[in-house]
RNA sequence: GCGGGCGUGCCGGAAUGGUAGACGGAAGCGACUUAAAAUCGCUCGGGUGAACGCCUGUGCGGGUUCGAGUCCCGCCGCCCGCACCA
């Protein structure tokens, strides 16, 4: 192979770690605590990632969406803060213990080391100086300050909650890891456990959280309406309903309704399975009692509980309507929640499908009570279908002939009338729970003390570190049964008390990380100058995952601080931004197994085999990516093969950001070729022949200017709309365009190729350096530091204007006239096209439509 | 089950209610090469035509409008969340 003949290349394996440390050595990307004055502070915060070993491309696609905001934002005159850290505890690190005997947290420290170094090959403009771990004893030893802050302040209280018990390992399961009702491990049906645990009032902030999201312009429209629909907040009745006997004392039992006016239509009352009257039931009927333990066996899941067959038992009593005085038979029904209104609903099969389901099933009346429009009440019936939406009432009494609103207005004023209910707002949001019984969380820092009741840990005795030697052998919490981690003196008596041995909830370390990184190093939890300084977060980017759970929470808690005065800003994200998923094909066999990529051929009809076999595998069309499922791709291995440049370039040209999105190796390969094309479009010019004409003296460089500052000006509007794979199409043209320009535009030419570099630098920074020192020999500047260039207006003009024509809404022609053309010579210049005319065929015109520097349309 | 979203060529997608398919990928053909890669050029929704063109087409069925991928109503399919995964 003659070396000589070789096409120079772009070498990444060199210039992108050269240019890494180019930014290191200069600081280009740190921030102060406290911006100066007259600083415009720009937050870019993408959603921090959970170290579980090595990054995916989850986390690439997330953190290079972020770094084109903070790169774009950086060069249009913003004082940029753009940190990274560790949301670093969780189960994960448990289970790599109890599988395999590593310590979570050498395990989590180490997962961290790896990623860390997987994150810096990408070329991040991340101001690592600030980076921490929530599992570092220097950030939940802060933690534990802050709650016992909102202790004092009233935002906690300790009640009774449900957890998913597993009765064969003697442990708190959660939600995913209870399998069809079944505990992941033991495989024993899950039961239902009653614990003491610690809540954070988040209920009490409902309608400000609720009323607030009007305010957030920035954010997704989809995230605010799943937000409002959590919290929930609706309008409706409790009513009050007799026993017609009394049940161990208990004369009544009060039920929540959105719908009393169709309390006519009523057939039974439901109780959920853990209602006081259905433990009545269970002390009086062994079957009742049995009835509850199959609901209990369900587990805590909402999904589960809503999904599952509607069953019921009837408990034998009966209670007394308080319009007909008609008696109705109190039912068990395991799709009445406890958690939500009272705990009891009263059921109108013709007006909601789920009481119709359980009322077909077990046979009780169905009684329409709302007539709908142009029905006629001798016929109307309801078969299989509850009627929900707005009619006439009818068959009640009192009610008859009012609409739907009216008749609920009228049935709580009787309620209230009759002392039989009133009318009230309900909200869904229930208070956040946020003990766990787990090992890897931060300790809550209280002792129980059999005197003095809950005791803070002083403050001065934070952080409470988790002990290091734990024994992951025994099922259950290692904190509770570690020998003497928890015995402890009571701060406030001295006799001998016990440590909290739960442990946090992780969207408590994920609800104030972001202030947290305003001063990471402070000796206590928040500098009150560094994060009014800085937040709210401008930009914050994340998955669409986290659109309630996460952004509740941390709006919540950053409404507590900051009625506690120690952050100004209610809410801590101005902007937000969710980014789809990244999936990838994936193969399977016959016999059920996930082949990997590299182990299935495709041809050109797109049908798969394996290649040991020979066998046909079935393709399955993109997938979140997932080590179960052999599809995913290592963004490691891609960045040896590739570069940063093109894993950014690829992932931000493939589709819209909010997308899912579908790692494609032809897609990669296609990137890496552009990178190429750029390098030899720089360099193939040099050096610049010295300009002969001013820029845009000859036609030929007036036109290149064009489209300069047209590209300047159409790739900035894409990123300050997140539209970054128009963005990266609007560059291909532009690209395309100075390849094409002619020789005697070289005065344009430079100032082309400065363009082209600058916009795309947010998204391939090393070559943007790498290039502009190209241009620019012996230069001193960063691309990184240089100003976003800015696009002429008067270059932005077209010459002449392009009119689509059409006829009757169909295209028949285009016509170019001047700017400044009178609406009559648009129109005659139309109607003088062949193909114009030809449609219209003579034919009277009716209606003639001119929308300015749009279309011409003439309906005939 | 409840709440939210998405659906446009072979594929990813573009398109302030105004020329549907920009840009890229894949594929095919050609140039260069002993050959391949790389690179460059051409073709590329379907139908019809010698051609200017014409008809049709944005998941399905309706509607509003001079004009609908875009707005409205009703379906179908897929995805996300459902409170202890993060």
């Amino acid at each position: 192979m003659d070396q000589a003949s070789e096409p120079a290349r772009y070498d990444f394996t060199t210039a992108e770690p050269r240019w890494q440390a180019a930014w290191n050595d200069r600081a280009s990307f740190a921030a102060p605590d406290v911006p100066p004055e007259g600083a415009k502070k720009y937050y870019v915060l993408e959603m921090f990632p959970y170290p579980s070993g090595k990054i995916h491309m989850g986390h690439v696609r997330n953190y290079t969406l972020g770094d084109v905001v903070a790169r774009y934002k950086r060069a249009t005159g913003h004082l940029v803060m753009h940190p990274m850290g560790w949301d670093a505890f969780g189960l994960p690190a448990e289970n790599a213990a109890r599988d395999r005997g590593v310590h979570p947290g050498a395990w989590t420290y180490n997962n961290i080391a790896n990623m860390r170094a997987e994150l810096k090959r990408m070329g991040l403009s991340l101001d690592w100086s600030r980076e921490f771990a929530t599992c570092d004893p220097e950030y939940y030893g802060q933690q534990q300050a802050l709650f016992q802050d909102l202790m004092a302040a009233g935002f906690v209280e300790r009640k009774e909650s449900w957890v998913n018990w597993d009765p064969v390992d003697n442990t708190v399961l959660a939600n995913e890891q209870v399998i069809d009702g079944r505990g992941w491990r033991s495989g024993a049906p899950v039961e239902k456990k009653l614990l003491s645990q610690w809540f954070l009032k988040i209920t009490e902030a409902a309608p400000d959280l609720l009323e607030a999201l009007n305010g957030l312009d920035r954010w997704p429209e989809r995230v605010k309406l799943m937000q409002a629909n959590w919290i929930g907040r609706s309008e409706g009745a409790r009513v009050r309903f007799e026993l017609a006997q009394a049940v161990d004392g208990v004369t009544d039992v009060e039920v929540f309704t959105t719908r009393p006016d169709t309390l006519f239509g009523m057939s039974f009352l439901a109780v959920a399975a853990e209602h006081p009257l259905a433990a009545a039931a269970a002390a009086r009927n062994p079957k009742a009692a049995e009835f509850i333990a199959e609901c209990r066996a369900m587990g805590t899941s909402e999904a589960a509980i809503e999904q599952a067959e509607k069953r019921g038992f009837d408990t034998g009593f009966f209670v007394k309507h308080p319009f007909n005085g008609m008696e109705y038979p109190v039912w068990i029904a395991n799709f009445v929640l406890m958690e939500y209104g009272t705990g009891a609903i009263f059921g109108c099969p013709s007006g909601d499908q789920r009481d119709l389901d359980f009322a077909r099933k077990y046979g009780l009346p169905v009684l329409p009570v709302v007539l709908p429009p142009d029905a006629d009440p001798a016929t109307f019936s309801i078969a299989d279908v509850a009627y929900t939406d707005d009619g006439r009432i009818y068959n009640s009494g009192f009610l008859n002939g009012l609409a739907v609103p009216e008749a609920k207005k009228a049935a709580i004023a009787a309620l209230e009338e009759k002392r039989a209910g009133r009318g009230i707002v309900n909200w869904r949001l229930r208070d956040w729970g946020v003990s766990r019984q787990r090992y890897w969380g931060c300790p809550i820092p209280v002792i129980h003390c059999d005197a003095c009741g809950v005791v803070p840990v002083p403050k001065d005795q934070l952080p409470v570190k988790l002990p290091e030697d734990v024994d992951f052998s025994r099922p259950g919490n290692p904190l509770d049964h570690h020998p003497t981690w928890k015995h402890v003196n009571c701060p406030s008596c001295g006799r001998a008390a016990v440590r909290e041995t739960d442990t946090f909830d992780t969207f408590v370390d994920s609800s104030w990380y972001f202030a947290r990184f305003c001063s990471p190093r402070a000796a206590e939890p928040l500098t009150k100058a560094a994060v009014d300084a800085w937040l709210p977060v401008d930009q914050y980017i994340g998955g669409i995952e986290h659109a309630i759970l996460h952004l509740l929470y941390a709006r919540f808690f950053t409404r507590a601080l900051s009625g506690m005065g120690k952050v100004a800003t209610p809410e801590p994200f101005a902007g937000l931004f969710t980014q789809g998923m990244v999936t990838h094909a994936s193969y399977r066999a016959a016999d059920g197994r996930w082949l990997y990529p590299e182990d299935v051929a495709v041809d050109a009809e797109g049908v798969a085999t394996e290649k040991a076999t020979g066998a046909v595998v079935a393709i399955g069309r993109g997938e979140k990516m997932s080590k179960s499922k052999n599809n995913t791709v290592d963004p490691g291995a891609i960045i040896d093969r590739y570069g940063a440049d093109t894993a950014r370039w690829f992932i931000l040209s493939d589709n819209p950001p909010d997308r899912d999105m579908e790692w494609s190796e032809a897609g990669v390969a296609g990137a890496a070729r552009f990178v190429q094309r750029v390098w030899r479009l720089v360099t193939t010019s040099l050096p610049l022949p010295p300009a002969s004409e001013t820029p845009g003296e000859t036609p030929a460089g007036r036109k290149l200017r064009q489209v300069t500052h047209r590209s300047i000006a159409a790739v900035t509007t894409a990123l300050e709309t997140f539209a970054f794979n128009v963005a990266v199409a609007r560059i291909h043209e532009f690209a395309n365009a100075i390849a094409e320009a002619p020789a005697d535009a070289a005065g344009a030419k430079l100032e082309a190729l400065e363009a082209l570099l600058r916009l795309t630098a947010p998204m391939m920074p090393h070559l943007a350096e790498e290039l502009w020192s190209a241009l620019h020999p012996g230069t001193t500047d960063l691309v990184a530091e240089l100003p976003w260039p800015e696009a002429d207006p008067d270059l932005l003009k077209a010459d002449t204007l392009t009119l689509a024509v059409q006829v009757n809404g169909k295209l028949r022609a285009n016509i170019e006239v001047a700017l400044d053309a009178s609406e009559d010579t648009i129109f005659t210049t139309a109607l003088a096209e062949e193909n114009v005319a030809r449609a219209i065929d003579g034919k009277p015109i009716r209606k003639r439509i001119h929308v300015r520097g749009r279309i011409v349309n003439f309906v005939v």
